[in-house]
DNA sequence: GTGAAGGGCCAC
DNA sequence: AAACGTGGCCCTTCAC
């Protein structure tokens, strides 16, 4: 296939090309660079396409002119990128955003993303695959060959066929656009993939930002856990080998602690009954009678600390930059919430000696606000039931509020007991729990733990009402919708049981976990443009939680504008629940300022 | 040697 | 009557 293509090489040039794409309302874009990642390489074709024309924009040939000139002559194609009033067709626009962003030092605005496009109509159908090429045969049954992606694009004169890639990845763009536009309409996605779109620029100027790592800190709490494990390890392996004693004349025998298997031989060699799952739940009530179990768990802590936040973190760092720039994948999960990796940075654990390591820079504060019991707003706004809404209306401890409405207590009278029942059950109420899950975690007996549901149910008549009728609608109907209208499909085999009420929790959970993410995507949109001129920085999301970067005298202000982006998010989709958002200032991802340095080391 | 699957555990 | 939803990362085990 031949593929027509310009070769932007001089101002001039770009200042006509521009000219003629900005008649167009929709227009292809791609870029190719010597690297994947934005800090390391370089950002070396831009490609725009439009009904009429593929204009390739090699941006080696600018640098040459010097700053100041190269600034001016690609002011144009700065003033296309960041118009939102100018469509921009891209498949992962997050990748060539952070390019345009670090190297041409402009947002990327008015977005259509094909990638996103690609996951919304999927609808949660795991089999679908959403690269560019995937998208391609999928919509339009064009065959892509994306063979000279990984080409040489640091070279001095790119090759014929290099162009000629360039040119078709951007042109295929228009005609992608047209038939996913069309699904999304079909679907009544259109608002979903404008919320997504629209969050797109502030999550590559987050991934761009990164959050601040104390490596000394960090070393630090490492070097704690190092021991602690070794201590374990050593105390543990003694501990186990004593039981076999005569399977090693030299010393004790070593095995895996790693290792399940191992492990179980061992302790089944020491006599003790071993549970059929080696979880750590299941373990702790052996832990009294079996010290050698407390000291297992007391190792596996330690491993884990070690191995997930370990060493490996660090590594992570950027040098040029000395902070941590995860990856944020927007649609992570089917629900619409983000997932986070190199590294996760939602799975810190929350011991304040973990948290105390991510700082602001001297000089800098961090804004650290998060929503209060959002999901349980949404199952509220949701089901309409007025009691439940009233536990949020009152202003009081909600658990509490909800004891006291389920036992008939004041609520001053609400005993801790009480308070632990309902909190758990208001918790597990958002996946779809059962007594007997429900029993397990209070400790209650089968019986017990099925009145108390039952009085919760009898109490939140609404509610129930709402679980069951919704249910039966997402079983009919296999579908669930978020606020927003992100779709899922259910897919299950209806002549099993647990099929189908595993369908039912799973889809009443992802519509309130989705529109929880709904909610968080919206503020962060309107986060991003309100604190556009000024040094707050975003630099980490948790699910219903954000934090900001900012010079500590502008601390107050963002404090503020961060809390009414998320309440006016909030509120543009719950309509009877209040909104509740925690905020606080601080110099690291704790809650409180830390008085004295820690010098325990794990406990135990 | 490499990769998938499964167990376990961190977060919300 | 009802066995709690979403991720990522590390390790071992096992098949190729």
């Amino acid at each position: 296939m031949e593929v027509f293509f310009q070769l932007i090489e001089d101002a001039d040039a770009l200042k006509a090309a521009v000219g003629e794409l900005r008649r167009s309302n929709r227009i292809g874009f791609d870029t190719e660079t010597t690297e994947l990642d934005p800090h390391k390489g370089e950002l070396r074709l831009v490609q725009f396409s439009d009904a009429r024309n593929n204009y390739l924009i090699d941006l080696r040939k600018f640098a040459a002119g010097g700053e100041t000139a190269t600034a001016e002559s690609l002011a144009p194609l700065r003033e296309l990128l960041s118009d939102a009033s100018v469509m921009k067709i891209a498949h992962n626009a997050k990748f060539d955003a952070k390019w345009v962003r670090h190297h041409l030092g402009c947002e990327l605005n008015g977005i259509f993303d094909t990638y996103l496009a690609s996951l919304i109509i999927a609808a949660g159908d795991t089999d679908r695959r959403h690269s560019l090429a995937d998208a391609a045969q999928y919509f339009c049954g064009i065959e892509l060959d994306k063979s000279m992606q990984v080409s040489d694009w640091s070279a001095a004169e790119l090759s014929r066929s290099q162009l000629e890639y360039a040119a078709r990845d951007a042109a295929i763009m228009r005609q992608l656009c047209e038939q996913m536009t069309e699904r999304l309409a079909n679907d009544a996605l259109e608002r979903t993939a404008a919320l997504e779109f629209e969050c797109l620029m502030p999550i590559t100027q987050m991934e761009l930002n990164g959050f601040h790592l104390d490596t000394g800190r960090w070393r630090e709490k490492l070097e704690r856990v190092r021991a602690a494990q070794e201590k374990a390890a050593d105390e543990l392996q003694n501990m186990l080998s004593s039981g076999v004693a005569q399977a090693s004349l030299f010393g004790r025998s070593e095995i895996n602690l790693d290792s399940n298997q191992q492990v179980t031989d061992a302790l089944l060699g020491l006599g003790i009954p071993v549970p059929a799952s080696m979880q750590a739940w299941q373990l702790q009530p052996l832990a009294e009678q079996y010290p050698v179990i407390g000291k297992l768990l007391e190792y596996r802590a330690a491993a884990k600390s070690m191995t997930s936040f370990g060493e490996n973190i660090l590594e992570f760092i950027e040098p040029s930059t000395g902070r941590i720039h995860a990856d944020f994948r927007q649609i992570g999960a089917p629900t619409g919430r983000f997932s986070c990796s190199n590294p996760n940075l939602q799975q810190i654990p929350h011991e304040r000696d973990y948290r105390r390591c991510f700082t602001a820079e001297p000089g800098n504060k961090l804004v650290i606000a998060d929503y209060s019991q959002i999901e349980l707003r949404i199952l509220a706004e949701f089901s309409g039931d007025e009691r439940f809404i009233d536990a949020f209306v009152s202003g009081q401890d909600f658990h509490a509020a909800t004891a006291s409405q389920v036992f008939g207590v004041r609520p001053e009278d609400v005993t801790d007991d009480q308070r632990t029942f309902a909190k758990r059950l208001n918790f597990g109420i958002v996946y779809g729990i059962g007594a007997s899950r429900f029993g397990l975690m209070t400790g209650l007996s089968q019986s017990d733990a099925e009145n108390t549901m039952r009085r919760y149910f009898g109490t939140f008549r609404r509610l129930d009402e709402y679980l069951r009728s919704e249910g039966k609608r997402l079983i009919e109907e296999r579908t669930a919708r978020t606020a927003s209208g992100r779709l899922l499909r259910l897919r299950f085999d209806e002549n099993l049981r647990e099929a189908v009420s595993s369908a039912k929790r799973y889809g009443l959970n992802m519509q309130i976990q989705g529109t929880s993410a709904d909610i968080l995507k919206r503020a962060l949109r309107l986060l991003h443009d309100s604190i556009a001129r000024t040094s707050a920085r975003l630099v980490n999301i948790v699910h219903d939680e954000v934090i900001l970067e900012c010079a500590a005298g502008d601390a107050d202000q963002a404090a503020k504008t961060l809390e009414e982006a998320m309440t006016a998010a909030a509120l543009e989709y719950l309509a009877r629940v209040p909104v509740k958002v925690d905020s606080h200032i601080a110099d690291d991802w704790t809650k409180e300022p830390v008085r004295t340095q820690a010098q325990s080391g794990l406990g135990g």
